[in-house]
RNA sequence: GCCCUCAUCGUCUAGGGGACUAGGACGUAGGCCUUUCAAGCCUAAAACCGGAGUUCGAAUCUCCGUGAGGGCACCA
């Protein structure tokens, strides 16, 4: 069997890191068989359309580097690939499903719905509808015609019975009949609703496996009764589990923009993730962790190394979350493999956004002592800071002392580095580096250089984490330096030191 | 109210009747190294939701609880 498979995602925006997780599970599956991989756009709710979003969802895609075969801007075999261009067909065959009575007209009005659900509620009963215009007689039927009301057509649904949807990940699932609700096929608009866009499209589009996510799964017997309505051959069902919300409340389609969870930053758009730093290639690996594991205890590995040994049946049915703590972990790792050129290439929007000129060269050559620290593109932005940023520094002179180098040390520490920084000849990492060195070894009780160091990168960056103190000094330049030594100096004496 | 799904460390997961003293990763804690931090290396703490049953034997199979999630639109 040819293996076809698609993305749909409704216009509705951006997206959405759930959504992305669907279009890589799914496009893993057709890479991995040779198969074809399409993208579809089920935009028949014109309401709820927002201008330029199949731009921003095809950006996405693009971003995280998940190619399609066939799709609304690249035309293929089985297009248009945007529903709204296909409303004839859907026209045509909900038509078929009424002559050939499978279906019916409707002529209830959206207030009459909503009465009818409120009353349901209200008296505790389960929701859905009565099935009121099912058996209307042609004269019921010709008489809401004459007083101008339009119709939706309805499915009819088997009223008793059992359907078995039968799915790779969860096995068969057994629904009663009587749950299957009569169903709007053909909107009054003429439009269809997901259930008859999404059987005729995958039908005609010979879609061979359907992969989504699991708030879909109630709509699957649905579906195969109208497959079975039209004869037509269903496709395997593959439910994935959803995404959840880190604090595992609620699921995180939910949530349309980033937001913050007991202090952590929670990542929703597929842009948010590129605008905060991460690599593609990070965000795949993490996104193909969620619901599915690699084996042999492997963590990191490419979408061509996860092909051979993705299987659908392998896929967890339990919710999951993203780890963005772990995400971030591999961004790490990723960003440690880069080169310095390619690094600094990549680090350059940021700083560009953020309004910071630098030259090429130089933010190479920056780039050895910063990869390991960089967790994220963007934190180059804070390393890089004190380069760019004369603000006086925010310390306080407890924050340079040390155990092995008490606040009266410290203070003179420093003056002596002041001077050392002053009269040293010349002003470079070879020179400055062994007489820091031998300074911190005479300054600190035990002998050692490493506290007064990191007191004196400190005092010169201002940041807790930042590049290495020569590197810094000498990226700084002498003057500039002498100004922060100055600066740190005046906080000994300030404070009542 | 009705229906569906799911359940292993804090999180993502491995395991699918005996190889389980339950493995890995992130995170956490401690240590080493070191030019502080970071990175790297080492070590540690940390889980089979509960109860019945099947079986010589259950994390694994069955049932019942419980908990969590999803669905029940002229939205997808």
């Amino acid at each position: 069997m040819t293996v076809r498979v698609r993305f749909a995602p409704s216009p509705t925006g951006y997206l959405h890191i759930g959504g992305a997780r669907t279009a890589l599970f799914n496009w893993l599956f057709a890479r991995k068989h040779g198969g074809e991989f399409i993208l579809r756009i089920e935009d028949t709710d014109q309401k709820r359309a927002v201008p330029g979003a199949i731009e921003a969802i095809m950006d996405g895609l693009r971003w995280l580097g998940l190619d399609w075969d066939e799709g609304p801007d690249i035309g293929g075999p089985y297009g248009p690939y945007i529903q709204t261009q296909r409303a004839d067909l859907y026209q045509q065959w909900a038509n078929w499903l009424v002559e050939h009575g499978h279906a019916y007209k409707c002529y209830c009005t959206p207030a009459e719905l909503t009465e009818m659900r409120q009353a349901q509620m209200a008296a505790k009963q389960s929701i859905g509808y009565d099935r009121r215009c099912r058996n209307l007689t042609p004269e019921q039927r010709a008489a809401k015609e004459k007083a101008g009301l339009k119709p939706v057509i309805r499915f009819q649904a088997p009223l008793e019975g059992e359907t078995i949807v039968p799915d790779l990940i969860r096995g068969d699932i057994t629904y009663n009949n009587t749950q299957i609700a009569d169903s709007v096929l053909l909107k009054s608009d003429g439009l269809p609703t997901y259930h008859l866009a999404n059987v005729v499209d995958d039908h005609f589009m010979a879609i061979s496996h359907i992969m989504r996510a699991d708030e879909w799964i109630n709509t699957a017997p649905l579906h195969i009764h109208l497959y079975k309505a039209f004869g037509w051959q269903p496709p395997i069902y593959a439910h994935l589990s959803l995404v959840m919300n880190p604090s595992g409340k609620g699921k995180l389609s939910k949530r349309t923009q980033a937001f913050t969870d007991s202090g952590q930053e929670v990542l929703v758009k597929v842009s948010e993730f590129q605008e905060a730093g991460l690599l593609p290639e990070a965000v795949v690996n993490s996104l193909t962790n969620v619901g599915w594991s690699f084996g042999d205890d492997v963590e990191k590995f490419t979408p061509e190394e996860a092909m051979p040994r993705f299987e659908l049946e392998a896929i967890n049915p339990a919710p999951s979350r993203l780890n963005y703590t772990k995400l971030d972990w591999l961004n790490g790792q990723y960003i440690q493999e880069m080169s310095p050129s390619a690094l600094a290439q990549a680090v350059k929007p940021f700083l560009d956004a953020a309004g910071i000129e630098v030259n090429p060269e130089a933010l190479t050559a920056v780039m050895p002592a910063m990869r390991v620290r960089l967790k994220r593109l963007k934190d180059a932005l804070l390393f890089l800071r004190f380069l760019f940023d004369d603000a006086p520094v925010e310390l306080s002179a407890e924050q340079l002392t040390h155990k092995k180098l008490l606040r009266e040390a410290a203070h003179e520490a420093f003056k002596q580095m002041r001077d050392l920084v002053r009269t040293i000849e010349p002003y470079d990492l070879e020179t400055l580096g062994p007489a820091l060195m031998k300074l911190g070894e005479s300054v600190t009780s035990n002998g050692k250089a490493g506290p007064f160091l990191g007191m004196a990168r400190l005092a010169v960056t201002g940041q807790e984490v930042s590049p290495p103190l020569f590197e810094s000094m000498v990226a700084l330049g002498r003057e500039r330096t002498l100004a922060r030594l100055d600066e740190v100096i005046a906080l000994f004496t300030a404070d009542g030191g």
